[in-house]
DNA sequence: TAGATTGTTAATCGATTAACAATC
DNA sequence: TAGATTGTTAATCGATTAACAATC
């Protein structure tokens, strides 16, 4: 028994499954504030969600939640489970780092907070920013930022500057302290092995969406 | 030797591969302009994007891109061919509906003229925006909207407002004659079958950076 | 009870990786 | 020529889906 959970825990957990748990988080959370019942089913998710419930069950299983036959899982016991797996109990603190359009767009979708992501301090090269504040999060100057990252022990650093900046203020973070880099910026960004780098490259979603497209006018 | 292109043309194409396309096109382009060679082998696009040759090797074979044995694949040629293959030799017009901090990101960055998409238009409900630009591209009123869609045929329309309005939108986008939405709008969009609907999802983008990041820190 | 649902093991499917002949 | 690289077929790996007993 003991040795299975050991198992489950030492387990690679499948990058789709780790995509599609947010999803399901979301759901479940508004099913608990519409108040609908105190248990929830794969069937039912996977109806909602356009998926399949074995599919659902699988990923759920990998959270290590427990569920009733029949009944289906408790709704905050099932919330806690994924909270807990993403860890996103304790929420984890980033810095954002470049204030442009999208820097100020991540500031004012606040909705990170319920993912487990709180953005506490934001950074600008640019003088005129610096001071100001942008959905109630003030922007201070990148001088100041190795500084902040070290004193508050940051491990998560948001970029969205220019391809030109980026590498360099990458180095930056990462000399700072930085273990896990979410980069915005349209460039490849190279760190030690050690440190997480997560690209996020619309040029890949756009390709999907274009050829899906392509091939439905071409029937 | 005509049914074998017939058969890789029917082949369905895996969606990893499509999303590695893009990145492959971008260093070539690079590849290009820093003028280096008119040749270019997957070893050498392996190393560089810290993939293994043969898996490059078995994305390019999806283009139908033809390259020789030791020499590579002509520079010019296999840009051509990833081109043709994701539909992005005649540029896609697009329009897109909100201009707050993350539509005004969108038109900042022209960069996806290169992946063949063109924003020709924006519109906002928002009265004290419509009539001025950002990024030199106008803004309309969303009243004008449809008027527009069907004008111009445009079959893509990027979503970027409040949760609260974007089924509305969409559905009136729709209506006028949209067939792709690439939706960033943190809601799930619903729509006829008929119409392709691309979530991009940054809490799942999230997911996979904090349990990596955790598991890192656990080591 | 009967039927729905979980938990778990097995089968299938598809993507990745390996192997190797052809070739420049 | 020798060695690197493509093109292609086969093997492996991992994710998805199916099957079914347990159970509420």
């Amino acid at each position: 028994m003991i040795k299975k959970v050991i198992n489950k825990k030492n387990k690679k957990i499948p990058e789709p499954t780790l995509r599609r748990l947010p999803v399901y988080y979301h759901y479940i959370r508004k099913f608990l504030q519409d108040n609908k019942d105190d248990f929830i089913s794969c069937t039912q998710i996977a109806r909602e969600l356009h998926l399949i419930p074995i599919q659902v069950r699988k990923d759920l299983e990998y959270t290590a939640a427990q569920g009733r036959p029949k009944v289906g899982y408790s709704v905050p016991d099932l919330l806690r489970s994924i909270e807990y797996f993403l860890g996103w109990n304790n929420t984890t603190e980033a810095i954002l780092v470049g204030c442009g359009h999208l820097g100020s767009a991540f500031l004012g979708y606040n909705g990170f907070k319920d993912y487990g992501l709180n953005v506490i301090a934001a950074f600008d090269s640019d003088l005129e920013k610096v001071g100001k504040k942008i959905s109630g999060k003030s922007i201070y100057s990148v001088k100041v930022m190795p500084k902040i990252i070290k004193r508050m022990n940051i491990k998560i650093g948001i970029l969205a500057v220019p391809g030109e900046v980026a590498q360099g203020l990458a180095d930056l973070m990462v000399q700072a302290g930085i273990r896990a880099i979410w980069n915005f910026a349209p460039v490849k960004i190279n760190a030690s092995k050690e440190v997480i780098i997560q690209h996020e490259n619309l040029a890949s979603s756009l390709a999907v969406l274009s050829k899906r497209l392509a091939l439905r006018l071409a029937e």
